[in-house]
DNA sequence: TGCTGTGAAACCGTTCACAGCT
DNA sequence: AGCTGTGAACGGTTTCACAGCA
């Protein structure tokens, strides 16, 4: 089993993809499976085999000619190469409905990952606990806040117009990775790593693809 | 200005990109901006001016030579493309945190989408309604709801072991498209549109990200 | 002149198909 | 024999650069 240096540069759908395949071998050891083949992988979970080869060939070799890959061996190796065996602490700001539910949601409280405080600029709200018992701070207070409690994920659950203040806060609090869920695109900052999600998006997405098929339905198309 | 009918296939990124740029459009629109080129356009933005005009050209011939773009007109144009310009039923499946603050959230009850109601298995909390008034049901009676009002987008936000057979369930009361939060995959059905959520792997891709840039400035690698 | 719309070129990611190892 | 790892072929998307029109 060798690993390589990571490449320069990992594409989107390459990430994307592997955190579809840990999340499959997750399954798998959930169920005692000891080995697996690229093929057995994909036909299971929808995915395809050549391509769970190629993105993993980009970190090493993993497998076994001739058998497959070892299921625990795979996991841990993936969760290295992507940063997960370790836990991060993450800052939510916005302690509006979405950004509680972040806050408290499983998700960002699984293997990796730990919410350890929620900020807001609510005075009202300040003090208080989410339903899980995550603090709910001042955002005023956020910077002194990095001296005790190092985090190194923030994540944005605030109005547009805060955003761009917000991030910069955030950097200069010392998080190195955003994910901004307000309507707007942050701009990239240098030695930040920035990711949007737009939830009005996928539904838009999904509207685009519904009034495709009904053009497609039309008496004139049809 | 020339409409074309819609190509067979459209990019995710272009679609996505289509998002992006009727969000521009709206912010210009609201400034009262009311003619704009593409280079303009991505200067403002941050997008790539040959790419706005590639992804338009999908869909017909929106701009004026030597001028630009008509703001007003292109937004409706891309609306109505998009299939932005009326409004679809919204049916959100799941009243956990989650569920209640999408159900709850401006992005979906904005131009085009609006929650009618949520349904969730517990019947505790059957009843009543959530903070901004939208209807809780038994998910147990969403068939026959099917019938009274029609929604065409479900939305998941339940545990994943309940996703498929939930989906299947909005594919019989008629819904026509379901975007799905929860950590598994839901395979595509025939007749639905299925986008697939998982918020966690927005923040496994940080973490990756993270992981990349740790082993960039560590001693050896750096 | 200025900008769109668009062929052509460059680039990138996916799929194929097989050499090579177990 | 079986399956990985990988060059090579393929297909799709992005970028370039300019013809054509206002």
């Amino acid at each position: 089993m060798i690993e390589k240096d990571p490449p320069e540069s990992v594409s989107e759908a390459t990430t994307h993809r592997l955190s579809l395949l840990l999340r499959s071998l997750r399954v798998l050891d959930g169920e005692k499976v000891g080995t697996i083949s690229s093929q057995q992988l994909a036909e299971r979970f929808g995915l395809n085999s050549a391509q769970i080869r190629k993105d993993l060939a980009q970190f090493g070799e993993f497998g076994v000619r001739g058998v497959g890959y070892h299921v625990p061996e795979l996991k841990a190796r993936l969760k290295s190469v992507m940063g997960l065996d370790r836990v991060r602490n993450v800052w939510v700001v916005g302690a509006g409905n979405l950004g509680q539910a972040l806050a408290d949601s499983k998700n960002f409280n699984s293997e990796g990952f730990r919410v350890v405080a929620l900020f807001d600029s609510d005075r009202r709200k300040v003090g208080a606990r989410s339903r899980t018992g995550v603090p709910l701070r001042d955002v005023a207070t956020l910077k002194e806040w990095a001296a005790k409690e190092k985090a190194e994920i923030g994540v944005l659950a605030v109005p547009a117009d805060a955003v761009a203040s917000v991030a910069l806060l955030l950097r200069d609090a010392g998080v190195r990775a955003i994910l901004n869920f307000a309507p707007i695109t942050l701009a990239p900052l240098p030695d930040v790593v920035v990711k949007n999600v737009d939830l009005t998006l996928f539904l838009e997405n999904l509207s685009f693809q519904l009034a495709k098929s009904d053009a497609g339905t039309r008496p004139k198309g049809g």
